[in-house]
DNA sequence: TGAGTGATATCGGATGGCGATATTACGCCG
DNA sequence: CGGCGTAATATCGCCATCCGATATCACTCA
């Protein structure tokens, strides 16, 4: 029901993570269910290839107790984007939500 | 380069306008553009058509200066689902954006 | 009537979404 | 060592969406 909504927000998230600490798949599908975004692998794991095949992603394996992980870190350009998309999102909260929780 | 981040963006802008004021297509592709977002008819009409499918908005055709508009505003569901995605947005916000302009 | 104009509609190739299913890679245990 | 369990990631295939380009529509005015 109206995905397309929140597809842009759950590649928001990713980001923000991904600039904060180095993140992998599966924690991320957790953190984003905790978020009330229910996502599946069939969709999270082709949206990390396409931001890594874009150049806002990077990712580097490492094994951790015996797994291997894909531990995905923010690029450069990663960071622009999300600049870009913060900026947009004030705007957005500024214009299209009710002042609450807001000053100045 | 990355469109995909703001549709979720553009359809809250639409769900919030057609929820102050009934819009049409042609002024809503001004003000998404004044937002920076550049929407052609061929990206925003199937928007404005999905959302009418799914019951979150509702057309009246008016004459206006001799010309036809279809003005759009939205419906109950509409309402709702725009409150689920203020709700994401202002969890995204407090999450993913730097601590400025907002307090509490 | 026909040129002009604001507004909306459609077409079609490319891309993305996503549930279901498969694959990979390691530890553990007999 | 096998082979089982499991965490993590990958892929498949169908369907929906995207969106630039182009067309259509409806009305005014000369």
């Amino acid at each position: 029901m109206l995905r397309e909504l929140f597809l842009g927000f759950i590649r928001v998230h990713i980001l923000f993570h991904a600039g904060e600490a180095p993140v992998w798949g599966a924690a991320l599908m957790e953190e984003l269910a905790r978020h009330g975004y229910r996502v599946g692998p069939g969709t999270l794991y082709p949206i990390l290839h396409a931001l890594e095949r874009q150049g806002y992603l990077r990712h580097e394996p490492r094994a951790v107790e015996g797994r291997i992980r894909k531990y995905y870190r923010i690029t450069p350009a990663g960071r622009r984007i999300l600049a870009r998309a913060q900026a947009q999102l004030r705007e957005l909260v500024r214009e299209a939500l009710p002042a609450r929780g807001r000053s100045r």
